[in-house]
DNA sequence: GCCAAAATAGCACGACCGTTCGTTTTTTGC
DNA sequence: GCAAAAAACGAACGGTCGTGCTATTTTGGC
């Protein structure tokens, strides 16, 4: 039974969501907790008493955005049969997720690694561990397949982490920046091509 | 015969070069007037009399970043032969960029790109502009490399180019952020396999 | 319904922001 | 080398930043 939220936990919580929201548009530099404070209709004080510092509200909404993204992207994909419908599931979910409604401005993972990415400390270090944990769950979807049948023997899974990866950063600057319309469509398109050199090679005509 | 800079222009060069090494350490945003003034060592006022504004000088940083590119990406592969050789070159002076000693923080346009993807104004226009022309720029050598017979007819030289500039940005992550060693190996063998399946197919085991 | 505890607000701080203005220094043309 | 023009400076403005404090309001257990 899961305990009554107080009404700081109930705040805390509509903070981070506000805090989220503002973060896919504005990344989490541009963060202030004025900002913010006036997204959740509060005080500035009143705010920041919920956080120990603004590093600490940056750090937490990265967590949210973790949570979101498992909850989004990596889970629903166990529901598909293992194997390559799984990693298709994995692939689709993810391009959903980097245009779902309460993104607007795109995945806070991407626009926080261009920021963070000559700036140690902390919150470079959380989201350096849970990218590679993304990569990781990709390779893992890849050896299912691999051991499936679906993909050939001697693939190499890390490369095909990263070149699904590759494909995800893409769809996010042709899509976002560029505003190209055929954005999702090269996205497939790539993806396709890295799905049919995976699989188990098949003879006669393959390369035409 | 070039006319001798006067002192105003010499300042203004310094100024935008020092700028400009900034801004790929903490993007555009993350450029102060303040800062940049000290970095060129002279007061904040003095500084910004060489611009009209804040967003002026970024725009300028930017003008420079094209201008640095073109001559150490865009300019150097013209002098190797059309084709296919031409593109390598295109593509490996472009990883070059990504890590040359005067952008300590990286590519300024993928940065720049996370930070302006959902903030419209000038600055943005300008990025999206200057993206696309890299882009016609890949498509351009593609398609001389499909006259040349280096690559098959049928190929869809804006799915190349999408392709191409996938793995870039890939490269910039798995190694700014990531810190990934295998960072350059993973982008040579994504592009490896883009130009294999680009060239005229040959016949015989080719998909083992 | 009271009272402690928790949550929020108000206010002030020093620092830095982009920008303006008047003054002083340096460069330039003759 | 002098005068005019260009360049750089210092100080100040109104704002916002992150972050402390203290007071006030709201909540929750009995």
């Amino acid at each position: 039974m899961r305990k009554a939220p107080t009404k700081g936990e109930e705040t805390r919580a509509l903070i981070l969501k506000r805090a989220f929201a503002m973060a896919s548009a504005v990344g989490l530099e541009g963060l202030s907790i004025g900002s913010v404070a006036k997204s959740a209709e509060m005080s500035k004080s009143g705010l920041f008493a919920h956080f120990a510092s603004k590093e600490d509200l940056q750090l937490q909404v990265l967590q949210t955005a973790v949570e979101r993204f498992i909850e989004r992207v990596a889970r629903p994909m166990l529901s598909e049969p293992r194997g390559e419908p799984r990693v298709k599931a994995f692939f689709e979910n993810w391009l959903a997720w980097a245009e779902s409604a309460d993104l607007p401005g795109g995945c806070v993972f991407i626009s926080a690694a261009a920021e963070l990415d000559d700036r140690p400390g902390p919150l470079r270090d959380y989201l350096v561990k849970t990218q590679r944990e993304a990569l990781s769950t990709a390779e893992r979807a890849a050896r299912i397949a691999v051991a499936e049948g679906h993909f050939r023997a001697d693939l190499d899974v890390e490369q095909f982490a990263h070149d699904l990866y590759s494909i995800i950063l893409a769809y996010h600057h042709f899509h976002r920046l560029l505003d190209d319309p055929k954005a999702a469509f090269r996205a497939r398109a790539s993806f396709d091509r890295l799905l049919e050199r995976s699989r188990i090679p098949h003879f006669g005509r393959s390369n035409s």
